[in-house]
DNA sequence: AGCGAAACGAGACGAGGCGTCTCGTTCGGA
DNA sequence: TCCGAACGAGACGCCTCGTCTCGTTTCGCT
C-alpha cells in the first residue's frame, strides 16, 4: 500500500514537471496550419450556446461537441471559456468602431441618433448574453478585463471623445472640460443601468441625458 | 438487462416527481428553530474565503467545511453560493444607508466629502471580492440582480438624490432637472470605472466629476 | 420535564465537466 | 511527394456538484 502511494505520488509528480515544463515552451502551436474552418465553428457554436444556456452553463465540452470539434483544439488555442467567448464576440463587433461619430454640426442630434441605435442594440437578446457573461467574467478576472477594456469598451469609448473634442474646438464646449469625464457621463449611466438592470434603456432616458450633460459642457457667456 | 434498465427508469421518475413536489411545497424549513450560530459561521466562512480564492473558486463545500457546517445547511436555506454571499455581506452593510447624506448647505463639498470616503472604500480589498462577485454574479442572474439592486444599490442611489432635491428646493438647482439622471452622471462613471477598471477611483478623480456635473446643473441667470 | 419533530454535522453517492492523454486521420508547407 | 503538426474522437482520473442518508442535537409544545 505504501509502496502503491509512493509510485502514484511519483507519477503526479511527474506530471506537475512535465506541465511546468511545458508552459515555459509556451506550447506554441503552429497558427499557419490552424483550421479556420473549426475557428469559426467554435465561435458559431459558443455564441449560440451561451444565448440558450446561459454562461454557467457553457462548457468547454458543450462547445467542441456543438462545434463537431476535439477538445483540445479549443484547449489548444484558448486558455478559458471566457477568452473563447472573447474571441467570438469581438470578431462579431470589430468593424463596428472603426468610422467613429457623425459630425453634422448639431453636437446633440449626433449624440441622441448613435446613442438610439446602442440602446436597440443593447436591446437586443442575441447581443445580450456574450456581453453580459463577458462583462461579468471581467469584474472577477483582472486580466480578462484589461483585454476586454482594450478591445472593447476603450475604442468605444474614444469616438465619444473625439466627437467631443471636435465640438470643443468648434467652441461649443468649455475650455477646460474633462472631455474624459464628460464621455463617461453619457456612457456610464447606460452602461451601468443595462448591466445591473437598475433602469430601462429608453429613447427619453438617453435624449434626457445627453440634453442633461451638454447642459454643462457648454461655455458659459 | 432491460429489467434492470426499467428499474432504474422508474427510481429516476419518482426521484424527479418527488422533486418536483417539494419544490411544490417550497420546502419550507421551520424558521424558528433555524441554528444562528450556523448562519453566522456561514457568513463569515463565505466572506473569508471569497477574499481568499476568488469568487470562482469559491464552493459551497468549502464553505461548508471552514464553517464546521453539513453542506445540507446550506443548501437548505439558500439557493446559490451568490445568494449566501449576498446575505452575508448585506449583513455587513445594512446599518451604512440609514443616515443620509450631510447637509451643510454646500451641495458641491457634501458630495465630495461622502465620494471622497466612498473611493476608500472601494480601493479596500477586503471589500472588493464580494462586491465584484456580487456585481457580476447580477449581471447574468436577473433574479439575483433585482434584489442585489434593491438591497444594496437602490438605498444607496436615493440618499443622494435626496440631497439633490434638498438642494433644488434650496435653489441651487434648476428646476425641470431630473434628478435621478443627475444622481446617474455622478455615480454611474465612479462605478463604471471600479467594475470594469476603465480607470482609477482618485478623489481628484470624483472632485472634477462632481464640479462638472454640478455645473450643469445649477440655474442659468 | 419529557416527547417528538425538525434542523443539524458528517459524509457517501451518482452525475457530469474538468483538463490531459492517447489514438488514427487529414491536410498544409517544404 | 512526404513529413509532421493540427485535427476529431473519446478514454481517463480528478474534482465539485446537489441529493440522500445516517445518527445526534436542539427547540417548541404539552
Amino acid at each position: 500500500m505504501s509502496e502503491t502511494y509512493r509510485l502514484v505520488k511519483t507519477i503526479r509528480l511527474a506530471f506537475r514537471l512535465a506541465r511546468l515544463r511545458r508552459m515555459a515552451d509556451k506550447a506554441a502551436p503552429d497558427s499557419s496550419r490552424r483550421s479556420e474552418r473549426s475557428r469559426r465553428a467554435i465561435f458559431d457554436a459558443a455564441l449560440a450556446l451561451v444565448g440558450e444556456v446561459g454562461y454557467d452553463k457553457l462548457t468547454i465540452e458543450g462547445i467542441a461537441s456543438r462545434a463537431g470539434v476535439g477538445k483540445q483544439t479549443i484547449y489548444r488555442w484558448w486558455p478559458s471559456k471566457a477568452a473563447v467567448l472573447l474571441d467570438a464576440f469581438t470578431v462579431g463587433v470589430e468593424d463596428y468602431s472603426a468610422q467613429g461619430l457623425p459630425d453634422t454640426g448639431d453636437l446633440a442630434a449626433d449624440l441622441k441618433a448613435v446613442l438610439h441605435a446602442t440602446v436597440d442594440e443593447f436591446n437586443d437578446p442575441a447581443f445580450q448574453a456574450p456581453y453580459r457573461a463577458l462583462a461579468a467574467a471581467g469584474a472577477n478576472d483582472e486580466e480578462l478585463s484589461r483585454t476586454f477594456v482594450a478591445r472593447l469598451m476603450e475604442p468605444g469609448t474614444r469616438v465619444y471623445t473625439d466627437r467631443l473634442r471636435a465640438a470643443q474646438e468648434a467652441g461649443e464646449i468649455a475650455d477646460g472640460v474633462d472631455l474624459r469625464i464628460a464621455a463617461e457621463m453619457m456612457l456610464s449611466p447606460f452602461s451601468q443601468r443595462w448591466l445591473m438592470r437598475t433602469g430601462e434603456l429608453t429613447y427619453d432616458f438617453v435624449d434626457t441625458l445627453v440634453d442633461q450633460v451638454l447642459r454643462g459642457l457648454r461655455p458659459r457667456d
